[in-house]
DNA sequence: GAGTTTGAAACT
DNA sequence: CAGTTTCAAACTC
C-alpha cells in the first residue's frame, strides 16, 4: 500500500490514520481482517489489498477539502475536546456546535463479518448538552444523509442508524472521508465525507439490519464526530427548529450531491448528479469537509437502511442522491475518484445546471421566493379569492420602477368553487391573490403573505399579450384562473373590471385602457371603491362562498363538486342555461341555488331546479338514479353526479381573518350524496326565509359537519335581497336540518367574509347573514 | 382577431 | 323597483 502518501486528509498525512482501526481494516480487507473500530473514517476503497491502495489513493479526493460527502453534526466544544483528547486527530474528528444540536457519527467496522456499522445519531439539542458529559456520545454520529430513506427533516432524539454487514470482498468499498482542520475552525463548514459501497445484495440484506444502539454502545471509542455543515441561514433556521442540521436543506443537498459526485461518478454518471448545488456556496465547495455515506442503490437506501426516519416525498427527491450511498460492489462505476476528478463534480458552479432532482429542489425553493408585492396601504382584498375560477396571479410588484407587477397563481382548478371571503377592511391590494387551489383558506395575515408562496411566478412569465395569454391559460383548464382585465371604458374602476371587482390592482398583463386601478391612483381606487360599497356593501364581497373544508376533504375532486358553495347572489342567466361562463355560478364552479333567477338552469354543478324539484321528492335515491330534471323537464345527467359532490361541500368564504369569519354548516352537505328529499323539502322556496334563518343559526367555526344541527332558536327573517334589491342569499341556507334525513348534506359556511364597512367586529353568524342579506 | 353573445353592473 | 344602458367577459367564427 502506498496509501500513506497519497492518503492525506486535507493535506494531513494519513499516518495517524494508519493507526486507526479503519486503517487496519483496510489493510485487512484481503483477506478480510476485522476492524474493530474506526476512530476516524477515511475512504476505503478497496477491493482487496489493491482496493486498499486505491482507497487511499482516492482518499485524497475524499479527504480532500473539496470532498462533498459529509456528515454534519454540530457538537459541543466539550465533545470536540474529548475527541481530540482521545488522540484523535483533529483532522479526523471535527466537532462543533451548531445550533445547539449535537450530531455525532460513528462508523464501526466490526471485526467479524466485516460488519460495517454506521450509526448516525442525531442528537437533540438536549443531547448536545449531554454529549459534553457523556463520553459515549461521541459514538453517536449524526450523519447528514441524503439518502432517500433518511429523514431529511431533522428530528429529535432520532437515531439514524444503519448497520451494514458485508463480507469483506475486494469489491467492497468503504470510503470515509474526513476533511480537515481548516474547516474545523468553522463548524459550519467542516464536513467529513464518508462513502461506503457495498454489494447491492449485501446491502439489501445487511443494510436492513441497522443497529445503532449496538454501535453506540460498543464502539464508544470509535467515533466520528462531524460538524454539521450549515450552509445557509435557512439551513440554520431549520436546524434550530430541530436542533439538527440536515441535508434536507438545499445547500446541504447540494453538498451531498456534489460529494456524491466526487466519489461516485467517475464513470460519467455524474451527469446524474451534476447540477447539484446551485445553492451551494463556493466556500462550502472548497472548504467544507463532508462525510458522506452513500447508498447507491435506492433499494438499498430504502431497504437497507432502516433509519426509522422517513423522508417525505419531496425531501426524498431532493435528497435522493445525497449522503449515504452504499454502492453495490458490482457497481464498479463508482470508482473512488482521484482528487483530480473530484473537483469538477465537487466544485460545481453554483449556477451549474441542476439535474432534474436538483431542479426540483431548486424549484421548490424558488417557489417560495416570490414575494408578493403589497401595495402600500392596500390590504388583501379577498374578493380575489372569491373569483374562484378566475385566478389572479398574486400581485407582485416587480422592482422595476414604475411598473406594476402583479401576478397571481394560476393554480385554480377550472371549476374550483370560488372562495368567498373578503374583508373589506383590507385595503385594496395584492391584486391577484387567489384562493388556494387546495381550497385552503387564507388566514389573516397569512393570507396575504402565505399566498404569495403560491405564486407560480406568473407575473414573471407574462410577456405575451394579456389577452392571448389569458385565453391560453383559461383554456388550459387548471390555470384558468390567470386573468387580466381588458377594460376599455370603465377605467377599471367599476365592477365590470375583474381586477377591480376582485379588489386588486390591475397589473401589467392587463390590457385595460385608461386604467385607474393602479397603485398610483390609489386614492381614486379607494374612493371609487367606497362609493360602490356605499351603494352595495356586498359589491366586493366574494361572489361565491364555499368551505375550505371541502377542498381539503375532496382534494382533487373538489373541483368536481363545488356544489356546497353557492353564489351569494345567484345568477340571472336567461340564455346560457347556466352552462357557460356567462353564468357566474357556473363560472365559480358552483351550482345554482334558490337565489338564482336563472331560466332553464342546467348548471352542471348543481341546478337550481334540481334543488327545487328534489325538494319534495320522497325518494331521493330514486332521484339520483334518474337524475335531476330541470324545470323544463330536461334531464341533466351531470347534475346528479355533481350534486353529490358539491352538495357535500360546504360554503366557505375564505377570508383572511378567521376571527371575522363564521362558519355555517348546512346540514346535509357533507354526506356527499345529493340532498335527500326530506332534506330538500326544507328548502322549499316558500320556506326559504325560515331555512335561511336556520342557516344563520348554524354558523360554526369548525367544520364538524355532524354538528349540523338545526337551531330552533328564533330567527329573524333574513332578507334574501341584496341591498340593491337583488336577491342575495346564502345558497342552501335552508338546508339546515335534518340529520335524521338519510344522506343529510351539509353546507358549511366556514367563513363568511365580514365586511368591515358593515360590521367592524367579527360578525356573528347572524350578523353576517344580516349584513349579507340586508 | 374580429365580431357576437351574454349577463352583470350601472344607470335612469 | 323595473327597465334600460353600459360594459367586459365569454364565446363563435
Amino acid at each position: 500500500m502506498d496509501t500513506p502518501e497519497r492518503s492525506k486528509v486535507g493535506g494531513t498525512p494519513i499516518s495517524k490514520f494508519e493507526d486507526s482501526p479503519v486503517f487496519n481494516f483496510i489493510n485487512s480487507l484481503s483477506p478480510i481482517q476485522p476492524v474493530k473500530s474506526v476512530h476516524s473514517i477515511h475512504t476505503f476503497h478497496s477491493p482487496g489489498s489493491a482496493a486498499i491502495s486505491s482507497v487511499f489513493s482516492s482518499p485524497h479526493v475524499s479527504f480532500h477539502k473539496e470532498s462533498r460527502f459529509f456528515i454534519r453534526h454540530p457538537f459541543p466544544d466539550s465533545v470536540k475536546q474529548d475527541a481530540s483528547s482521545d488522540g484523535l486527530d483533529e483532522s479526523n474528528v471535527h466537532s462543533g456546535v451548531s445550533n445547539g444540536a449535537v450530531l455525532s457519527a460513528s462508523i464501526v467496522l466490526s471485526q467479524e463479518n466485516c460488519n460495517i456499522t454506521c450509526s448516525l445519531n442525531e442528537a437533540s439539542v438536549d443531547l448536545a448538552d449531554d454529549s459534553s458529559t457523556q463520553p459515549d456520545f461521541s459514538q453517536s454520529v449524526q450523519v447528514d444523509n441524503g439518502s432517500p430513506n433518511h429523514n431529511t427533516s431533522p428530528f429529535y432524539g432520532v437515531k439514524l442508524d444503519f448497520k451494514l454487514d458485508i463480507s469483506c470482498t475486494p469489491s467492497e468499498r468503504v470510503k470515509l472521508v474526513q476533511n480537515m482542520s481548516e474547516n474545523t475552525k468553522n463548524p459550519h463548514t467542516t464536513k467529513i465525507g464518508l462513502e461506503v459501497q457495498f454489494p447491492a445484495d449485501q446491502m439489501k440484506e445487511d443494510a436492513s439490519e441497522s443497529d445503532w444502539d449496538n454501535l453506540i454502545s460498543d464502539n464508544t471509542d470509535d467515533l466520528l464526530i462531524f460538524e454539521t455543515a450549515t450552509g445557509s441561514e435557512t439551513s440554520k433556521s431549520e436546524e434550530k427548529d430541530y436542533g439538527i442540521s440536515l441535508n434536507s436543506h438545499p445547500n446541504a443537498s447540494g453538498l451531498h450531491n456534489v460529494s456524491q459526485d466526487s466519489f461516485m461518478d467517475d464513470d460519467g454518471e455524474t451527469g446524474e448528479h451534476d447540477g447539484m448545488s446551485p445553492t451551494r456556496s463556493s466556500a462550502c465547495q472548497e472548504h467544507e469537509n463532508f462525510v458522506d455515506l452513500n447508498l447507491k442503490t435506492e433499494a438499498e437506501l430504502n431497504n437497507g437502511v432502516p433509519l426509522g426516519c422517513k423522508v417525505d416525498s419531496q425531501q426524498h427527491r431532493g435528497v435522493r442522491r445525497r449522503c449515504l450511498v452504499f454502492e453495490a460492489a458490482g457497481v464498479s462505476k463508482k470508482n473512488i475518484h482521484n482528487n483530480s476528478n473530484a473537483p469538477p463534480s465537487i466544485s460545481l458552479p453554483i449556477n451549474a445546471k441542476p439535474n432534474s432532482e436538483n431542479r426540483q429542489l431548486v424549484s421548490s425553493k424558488t417557489s417560495k421566493t416570490p414575494v408578493p408585492y403589497v401595495l402600500p396601504g392596500i390590504g388583501l382584498h379577498l374578493n380575489a379569492l372569491a373569483r374562484t375560477s378566475k385566478d389572479r396571479p398574486i400581485s407582485q410588484k416587480t422592482k422595476t420602477p414604475g411598473r406594476e407587477f402583479i401576478s397571481r397563481p394560476c393554480s385554480m382548478r377550472p371549476f374550483s368553487p370560488a372562495i368567498a371571503g373578503e374583508n373589506q377592511s383590507f385595503k385594496l391590494s395584492d391584486p391577484h391573490q387567489s384562493p388556494d387551489p387546495n381550497g385552503s383558506e387564507l388566514h389573516d395575515s397569512q393570507a396575504v403573505h402565505s399566498d404569495v408562496s403560491l405564486i407560480p411566478a406568473l407575473g414573471i412569465e407574462e410577456s405575451t399579450s394579456p389577452k392571448k395569454k389569458r385565453r391560453k391559460t383559461e383554456n388550459s383548464g387548471e390555470n384558468e384562473g390567470c386573468r387580466r382585465c381588458n377594460c376599455k371604458k370603465s377605467k377599471c374602476l367599476k365592477l365590470y373590471c375583474e381586477c377591480f371587482a376582485a379588489g386588486v390592482y390591475c397589473v401589467e398583463p392587463c390590457s385595460c385602457q385608461g386604467c385607474l386601478n393602479k397603485p398610483v391612483h390609489e386614492e381614486t381606487v379607494l374612493t371609487t371603491r367606497k362609493q360602490i360599497e356605499s351603494r352595495n356593501p356586498l359589491a366586493f364581497a366574494p361572489k361565491v362562498i364555499r368551505t375550505s373544508e371541502h377542498d381539503q376533504e375532496m382534494g382533487e375532486e373538489s373541483n368536481k363538486t363545488p356544489a356546497s358553495a353557492r353564489h351569494k347572489r345567484g345568477c340571472n342567466c336567461k340564455k346560457s342555461n347556466c352552462l357557460k361562463k356567462y353564468c357566474e355560478c357556473y363560472q365559480g364552479g358552483v351550482g345554482c341555488s334558490f337565489s338564482c333567477r336563472c331560466e332553464g338552469c342546467k348548471n352542471a354543478f348543481g341546478r337550481k331546479d334540481g334543488f327545487e324539484e328534489i325538494e319534495f321528492e320522497e325518494d331521493l335515491d330514486a332521484c339520483e338514479k334518474e337524475g335531476v330534471k330541470s324545470d323544463d323537464g330536461k334531464a341533466n345527467a351531470n347534475v346528479p353526479k355533481l350534486e353529490h359532490n358539491h352538495l357535500s361541500e360546504s360554503i366557505l368564504p375564505v377570508t383572511p381573518f378567521p376571527s371575522c369569519r363564521s362558519s355555517v354548516k348546512l346540514p346535509f352537505l357533507s354526506s356527499g350524496k345529493p340532498p335527500r328529499s326530506s332534506t330538500l323539502s326544507l328548502m322549499n322556496r316558500s320556506e326559504n326565509q325560515q331555512a335561511e334563518c336556520k342557516s344563520d343559526q348554524i354558523f360554526h367555526d369548525d367544520d364538524t359537519s355532524e354538528d349540523l344541527r338545526v337551531n330552533s332558536s328564533p330567527c329573524t327573517a333574513v332578507k334574501t335581497a341584496s341591498p340593491n334589491g337583488k336577491r342575495v342569499s346564502l345558497p342552501l341556507n335552508g338546508f339546515g336540518l335534518s340529520p335524521n334525513l338519510k344522506g343529510g348534506r351539509k353546507l358549511i359556511l366556514k367563513s363568511i367574509p365580514s365586511f368591515p364597512s358593515l360590521t367592524t367586529d367579527a360578525p356573528s353568524s347572524t350578523q353576517i347573514n344580516s349584513s349579507v342579506f340586508s
